[in-house]
DNA sequence: CCTTGACCTTACCATGATAGGAAGGCCTAT
DNA sequence: ATAGGCCTTCCTATCATGGTAAGGTCAAGG
């Protein structure tokens, strides 16, 4: 089987498992005298892992080690849970972050009368310093810093 | 005002100071005669702007778009809603994508005894072709090692 | 045989936002 | 005048992926 076969085959595209191979993810394809890359059903299944756990969001580092566990008969089933958990972790993480913007920028919105006028407390919100939504605001303290005449800071 | 204190003084980084310069995103700065950017007061307002944008996850490209709805003073405030709706619609997605990850990986793990022995629904859902997951079951294994005679293309 | 077209090869460039470093110039206080 | 802290530009890297270009290979058909 030649990579782009192993590519549809696998859904991972030939493109990338040239670079895997470049980095190390995977060991390098036998080749066939003209220099083709030639794979077999198991290098194809090894794709198809490292297509699912890209899919999972498993950074191509943690796949390194998925992989290496599942090529392990006498791994610990608990090694595969610690890194899944972690994922899990990672990703819920990533989740609450975006959740938190999406919850400001909503209120935003929400008091944005959205119309033809140009006052807007999307802008306003942005427009000042730090965070005033989110939270009852607090911390407005000077929103514009000193200012010095020009250049360098001196005597602080 | 210098670049460190215009850094300091608006939570951006001199060395993205100076990248949002050289990409356009901002004017570029004015100059000592020894070559120092200098930075005005609005000119800090306006990188305050920029990275409480970037906080709320919006691109650079989206970024440049809100700028100049800030400037304009005949702005519709219906234009700024309309780019932070799609800003929440974007999270909304990623946010979705990651949870339909988060659960998939939490049913697996949620399989796994995670112990000593080798064993591990993971690992053979990763090593299985196309998601064997997707909804709230699984509880079975070792169905990772048949071939399947999935070659076509005869001319091997 | 020669052409055609699909496939393969390597190598380089680009993305997006950010950080790190090197090499050298500038500023100010001591 | 020298130290050391700041500034400058330029280069490199990240992470996973796609694109392009220039050239070799292979199978089929005229």
């Amino acid at each position: 089987m030649n990579i782009g076969e192993a590519a549809r085959a696998s859904g991972v595209s030939a493109k990338m498992i040239r670079y895997y191979e470049s980095t190390g993810l995977i060991p390098a394809a036998g080749r066939t005298g003209a220099g083709y890359r030639v794979y077999s059903d198991t290098e194809v299944q090894m794709l198809r892992f490292i297509r699912r756990s890209r899919d999972l969001g498993f950074p191509v580092e943690k796949i390194q080690e998925l992989l290496a566990l599942w090529r392990d008969r006498s791994r610990h089933s608990a090694d595969v849970k610690r890194l899944a958990q972690e994922q899990i972790d990672g990703l819920e993480r990533k989740i609450a972050e975006m959740q938190a913007m999406k919850e400001t920028l909503q209120n935003l919105a929400d008091a944005c009368c959205g119309d033809h006028r140009p006052d807007c407390p999307i802008l306003a919100d942005l427009g000042s310093g730090p965070s005033l939504m989110a939270r009852t605001d607090r911390a407005r303290s000077s929103d514009q810093q000193r200012s010095q005449p020009e250049q360098h800071r001196s005597t602080d």
